[in-house]
DNA sequence: CATAGTATTTTGTGAAACCAGGTGTTTTTT
DNA sequence: AAAAAACACCTGGTTTCACAAAATACTATG
Protein backbone atom coordinates (compact mmCIF):
# COMPACT_ATOMS: atom_id res chain seq x y z
CA UNK A 1 0.00 0.00 0.00
CA UNK A 2 2.64 2.59 1.10
CA UNK A 3 5.44 1.09 -1.71
CA UNK A 4 5.65 4.32 -3.30
CA UNK A 5 5.86 6.79 -0.20
CA UNK A 6 9.53 7.70 -0.51
CA UNK A 7 10.40 7.42 3.06
CA UNK A 8 13.38 9.63 2.93
CA UNK A 9 10.92 12.40 1.87
CA UNK A 10 9.00 12.07 4.78
CA UNK A 11 12.28 11.94 7.10
CA UNK A 12 13.52 15.54 5.75
CA UNK A 13 10.06 17.00 5.82
CA UNK A 14 9.72 16.21 9.44
CA UNK A 15 12.89 17.47 11.03
CA UNK A 16 12.04 20.70 8.55
CA UNK A 17 8.23 20.68 10.16
CA UNK A 18 9.61 20.88 13.56
CA UNK A 19 11.48 23.98 13.11
CA UNK A 20 10.28 26.75 15.54
CA UNK A 21 7.18 24.32 16.42
CA UNK A 22 9.77 22.91 19.03
CA UNK A 23 10.65 26.01 20.33
CA UNK A 24 6.42 26.55 20.98
CA UNK A 25 5.88 23.28 22.40
CA UNK A 26 9.01 23.45 24.70
CA UNK A 27 7.55 26.72 25.89
CA UNK A 28 3.77 25.28 25.89
CA UNK A 29 5.45 22.50 28.55
CA UNK A 30 7.65 25.26 30.77
CA UNK A 31 3.98 26.81 31.52
CA UNK A 32 3.38 24.00 34.01
CA UNK A 33 6.24 23.68 36.16
CA UNK A 34 10.15 24.20 35.53
CA UNK A 35 11.77 21.19 33.73
CA UNK A 36 15.49 19.86 32.94
CA UNK A 37 16.25 19.60 29.47
CA UNK A 38 16.69 15.48 29.66
CA UNK A 39 13.19 15.65 31.07
CA UNK A 40 12.27 17.57 28.23
CA UNK A 41 13.31 15.19 25.83
CA UNK A 42 11.14 12.44 27.76
CA UNK A 43 7.92 14.61 28.09
CA UNK A 44 7.98 15.20 24.37
CA UNK A 45 8.46 11.79 23.46
CA UNK A 46 5.51 10.26 25.79
CA UNK A 47 3.24 13.20 24.97
CA UNK A 48 3.81 13.60 21.58
CA UNK A 49 5.55 11.56 18.89
CA UNK A 50 7.97 13.65 18.57
CA UNK A 51 11.52 12.62 18.81
CA UNK A 52 13.95 15.25 19.85
CA UNK A 53 17.96 14.91 19.72
CA UNK A 54 20.15 16.14 22.95
CA UNK A 55 21.73 17.58 20.27
CA UNK A 56 18.53 20.08 19.85
CA UNK A 57 16.89 20.69 22.82
CA UNK A 58 20.14 22.00 24.84
CA UNK A 59 20.94 24.74 22.06
CA UNK A 60 17.57 25.58 21.59
CA UNK A 61 17.05 26.26 25.57
CA UNK A 62 19.93 28.10 25.10
CA UNK A 63 18.27 30.04 22.82
CA UNK A 64 15.20 30.61 24.76
CA UNK A 65 17.22 31.70 27.92
CA UNK A 66 19.49 33.97 25.51
CA UNK A 67 16.04 35.73 24.57
CA UNK A 68 15.26 35.87 28.14
CA UNK A 69 12.07 33.92 27.58
CA UNK A 70 13.40 31.18 30.67
CA UNK A 71 16.19 31.48 33.53
CA UNK A 72 18.02 28.08 34.23
CA UNK A 73 19.35 27.53 37.60
CA UNK A 74 20.95 24.58 38.59
CA UNK A 75 19.36 21.94 40.82
CA UNK A 76 22.55 19.93 43.02
CA UNK A 77 20.44 16.89 43.54
CA UNK A 78 21.14 14.61 47.03
CA UNK A 79 21.78 11.77 44.42
CA UNK A 80 22.01 11.52 41.25
CA UNK A 81 23.66 14.03 38.05
CA UNK A 82 22.60 18.27 38.79
CA UNK A 83 20.52 19.28 36.55
CA UNK A 84 19.77 22.34 35.43
CA UNK A 85 15.96 23.28 35.86
CA UNK A 86 14.91 26.19 33.20
CA UNK A 87 11.27 28.25 34.33
CA UNK A 88 9.19 30.16 31.97
CA UNK A 89 9.71 34.14 32.32
CA UNK A 90 7.05 36.14 32.45
CA UNK A 91 8.61 37.81 28.97
CA UNK A 92 7.97 33.61 27.83
CA UNK A 93 4.43 33.67 28.88
CA UNK A 94 4.02 36.75 26.71
CA UNK A 95 5.72 35.86 23.94
CA UNK A 96 3.88 32.47 24.24
CA UNK A 97 1.04 34.01 24.13
CA UNK A 98 1.47 35.50 21.08
CA UNK A 99 2.76 32.57 19.48
CA UNK A 100 -0.28 30.58 20.69
CA UNK A 101 -2.51 33.03 19.05
CA UNK A 102 -0.34 32.59 15.68
CA UNK A 103 -0.58 28.96 15.87
CA UNK A 104 -3.95 28.65 16.28
CA UNK A 105 -5.33 30.76 13.53
CA UNK A 106 -3.24 28.88 11.30
CA UNK A 107 -5.08 25.97 12.38
CA UNK A 108 -8.22 27.25 11.49
CA UNK A 109 -7.28 28.41 8.20
CA UNK A 110 -5.56 25.08 7.37
CA UNK A 111 -9.20 23.31 8.53
CA UNK A 112 -10.96 25.54 6.05
CA UNK A 113 -8.35 24.88 2.67
CA UNK A 114 -8.83 21.21 4.07
CA UNK A 115 -12.57 21.25 4.16
CA UNK A 116 -12.71 23.85 0.75
CA UNK A 117 -12.49 20.75 -1.42
CA UNK B 1 0.01 45.49 26.74
CA UNK B 2 2.48 44.34 24.72
CA UNK B 3 5.38 46.78 25.00
CA UNK B 4 7.28 43.70 26.03
CA UNK B 5 6.71 41.62 23.11
CA UNK B 6 10.33 41.22 21.29
CA UNK B 7 8.88 41.64 17.52
CA UNK B 8 12.14 40.78 15.71
CA UNK B 9 12.35 37.73 17.98
CA UNK B 10 8.77 37.03 16.94
CA UNK B 11 9.44 37.55 13.53
CA UNK B 12 12.29 35.20 13.63
CA UNK B 13 10.11 32.59 14.69
CA UNK B 14 7.58 33.05 12.14
CA UNK B 15 9.74 32.77 9.45
CA UNK B 16 10.95 28.94 11.08
CA UNK B 17 7.66 27.65 11.96
CA UNK B 18 6.99 27.95 7.95
CA UNK B 19 9.59 25.01 7.21
CA UNK B 20 7.88 22.06 6.69
CA UNK B 21 4.47 23.91 7.11
CA UNK B 22 4.36 25.66 3.89
CA UNK B 23 5.51 22.14 1.89
CA UNK B 24 2.21 21.12 3.61
CA UNK B 25 -0.13 23.74 2.76
CA UNK B 26 1.17 23.87 -0.93
CA UNK B 27 0.40 20.44 -1.34
CA UNK B 28 -3.02 21.14 0.56
CA UNK B 29 -3.90 23.79 -1.89
CA UNK B 30 -3.08 21.58 -5.10
CA UNK B 31 -5.48 19.03 -4.14
CA UNK B 32 -8.56 20.40 -4.94
CA UNK B 33 -7.24 22.22 -8.68
CA UNK B 34 -3.99 22.68 -10.63
CA UNK B 35 -2.35 26.19 -9.67
CA UNK B 36 0.61 28.75 -10.57
CA UNK B 37 2.82 29.89 -8.49
CA UNK B 38 1.85 33.30 -8.09
CA UNK B 39 -1.86 32.18 -8.15
CA UNK B 40 -0.68 30.27 -4.67
CA UNK B 41 0.89 33.21 -3.36
CA UNK B 42 -2.37 34.86 -3.12
CA UNK B 43 -4.47 31.90 -2.06
CA UNK B 44 -1.99 32.36 0.40
CA UNK B 45 -2.45 36.20 1.86
CA UNK B 46 -5.82 35.38 0.97
CA UNK B 47 -7.02 32.04 3.14
CA UNK B 48 -3.92 32.24 5.91
CA UNK B 49 -2.07 34.65 7.86
CA UNK B 50 1.03 33.50 6.24
CA UNK B 51 2.70 35.89 3.83
CA UNK B 52 5.02 33.60 1.41
CA UNK B 53 7.68 35.22 -0.75
CA UNK B 54 8.27 34.75 -4.18
CA UNK B 55 11.45 33.66 -3.50
CA UNK B 56 10.22 31.39 -1.19
CA UNK B 57 7.61 29.24 -3.63
CA UNK B 58 9.40 28.66 -6.90
CA UNK B 59 12.32 26.74 -5.24
CA UNK B 60 9.47 25.06 -3.10
CA UNK B 61 7.76 24.17 -6.47
CA UNK B 62 10.58 22.86 -7.91
CA UNK B 63 11.60 20.81 -5.19
CA UNK B 64 7.84 19.21 -4.92
CA UNK B 65 8.45 18.83 -8.53
CA UNK B 66 12.00 16.74 -7.97
CA UNK B 67 10.23 14.67 -5.98
CA UNK B 68 7.19 14.01 -8.04
CA UNK B 69 4.90 15.08 -5.84
CA UNK B 70 3.84 17.66 -8.71
CA UNK B 71 3.65 17.56 -12.59
CA UNK B 72 3.97 21.32 -14.06
CA UNK B 73 2.68 22.70 -17.69
CA UNK B 74 3.09 25.79 -19.37
CA UNK B 75 -0.22 27.27 -20.45
CA UNK B 76 -0.25 29.85 -23.05
CA UNK B 77 -2.70 32.94 -22.08
CA UNK B 78 -5.10 34.31 -25.13
CA UNK B 79 -4.32 37.19 -23.02
CA UNK B 80 -1.87 38.00 -20.21
CA UNK B 81 1.84 35.91 -19.41
CA UNK B 82 2.19 32.58 -19.48
CA UNK B 83 1.63 30.96 -16.58
CA UNK B 84 3.19 27.76 -15.07
CA UNK B 85 0.14 25.05 -13.90
CA UNK B 86 0.92 22.47 -10.99
CA UNK B 87 -0.65 19.71 -10.84
CA UNK B 88 -0.84 17.23 -7.48
CA UNK B 89 0.21 13.48 -8.70
CA UNK B 90 -0.87 10.01 -7.00
CA UNK B 91 2.65 10.49 -5.05
CA UNK B 92 2.04 13.85 -4.19
CA UNK B 93 -1.39 12.83 -2.93
CA UNK B 94 0.00 9.64 -1.27
CA UNK B 95 2.56 11.84 0.87
CA UNK B 96 -0.14 14.33 1.78
CA UNK B 97 -1.92 11.89 3.33
CA UNK B 98 1.14 10.89 5.23
CA UNK B 99 1.69 14.93 6.20
CA UNK B 100 -1.42 14.94 6.80
CA UNK B 101 -1.85 11.73 9.44
CA UNK B 102 1.44 13.23 11.03
CA UNK B 103 0.32 16.73 11.47
CA UNK B 104 -2.97 15.90 13.15
CA UNK B 105 -1.62 13.59 15.42
CA UNK B 106 0.89 16.17 16.72
CA UNK B 107 -1.94 18.21 16.50
CA UNK B 108 -3.72 16.36 19.28
CA UNK B 109 -0.88 15.90 21.34
CA UNK B 110 -0.30 19.57 21.24
CA UNK B 111 -3.90 20.35 22.44
CA UNK B 112 -3.45 17.29 25.39
CA UNK B 113 -0.73 19.79 26.63
CA UNK B 114 -2.63 22.84 26.60
CA UNK B 115 -5.19 21.59 28.56
CA UNK B 116 -2.48 20.11 30.87
CA UNK B 117 -2.19 22.65 32.96
C1' DC C 1 34.47 -3.44 37.08
C1' DA C 2 31.97 -3.16 33.07
C1' DT C 3 27.76 -1.67 31.14
C1' DA C 4 23.68 0.88 30.74
C1' DG C 5 21.28 4.95 32.04
C1' DT C 6 21.28 9.87 33.45
C1' DA C 7 22.46 14.63 32.17
C1' DT C 8 24.79 18.36 29.81
C1' DT C 9 27.63 20.32 26.03
C1' DT C 10 29.94 21.12 21.46
C1' DT C 11 30.99 20.71 16.37
C1' DG C 12 29.83 20.13 11.71
C1' DT C 13 26.31 19.32 8.09
C1' DG C 14 22.17 19.90 5.45
C1' DA C 15 17.77 22.02 4.26
C1' DA C 16 14.48 25.74 3.93
C1' DA C 17 12.71 30.65 4.12
C1' DC C 18 13.93 35.08 2.82
C1' DC C 19 16.10 39.22 0.86
C1' DA C 20 17.49 41.39 -2.97
C1' DG C 21 17.84 41.38 -7.20
C1' DG C 22 16.97 40.14 -12.31
C1' DT C 23 13.92 39.28 -16.71
C1' DG C 24 10.07 40.25 -19.49
C1' DT C 25 5.05 41.11 -20.26
C1' DT C 26 0.64 43.32 -19.48
C1' DT C 27 -2.42 46.65 -17.46
C1' DT C 28 -3.36 50.95 -15.31
C1' DT C 29 -2.41 55.58 -14.38
C1' DT C 30 -0.91 60.10 -15.52
C1' DA D 1 2.20 58.13 -25.42
C1' DA D 2 5.03 57.57 -21.49
C1' DA D 3 5.46 56.11 -16.79
C1' DA D 4 4.17 53.31 -13.17
C1' DA D 5 2.27 49.39 -11.24
C1' DA D 6 0.99 44.78 -11.41
C1' DC D 7 1.70 40.15 -13.29
C1' DA D 8 4.63 36.00 -13.57
C1' DC D 9 8.76 33.64 -13.33
C1' DC D 10 13.68 32.72 -11.64
C1' DT D 11 18.36 32.88 -9.05
C1' DG D 12 22.20 33.65 -5.49
C1' DG D 13 23.63 34.46 -0.98
C1' DT D 14 22.52 34.68 3.98
C1' DT D 15 20.68 32.96 8.25
C1' DT D 16 18.68 29.73 11.18
C1' DC D 17 17.58 25.40 13.01
C1' DA D 18 17.38 20.13 13.64
C1' DC D 19 20.35 16.45 13.76
C1' DA D 20 24.13 13.15 14.08
C1' DA D 21 28.05 12.23 16.51
C1' DA D 22 30.99 12.72 19.84
C1' DA D 23 32.83 14.22 24.40
C1' DT D 24 32.33 14.61 29.44
C1' DA D 25 31.03 12.87 33.80
C1' DC D 26 28.32 10.82 37.26
C1' DT D 27 25.14 6.79 38.99
C1' DA D 28 23.09 2.40 39.30
C1' DT D 29 22.97 -2.54 38.09
C1' DG D 30 24.71 -6.91 37.28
Amino acid sequence: MNEEINLYFITKWKSQFKKGLLEYIILLLLRSRPCYGYELISEMNQFTSLEIAEGTIYPLLNRLKKEKLVTSEWAEMETGIPRKYYKLTEEGTAHLKVMREYVDSLNISIEKIKESV
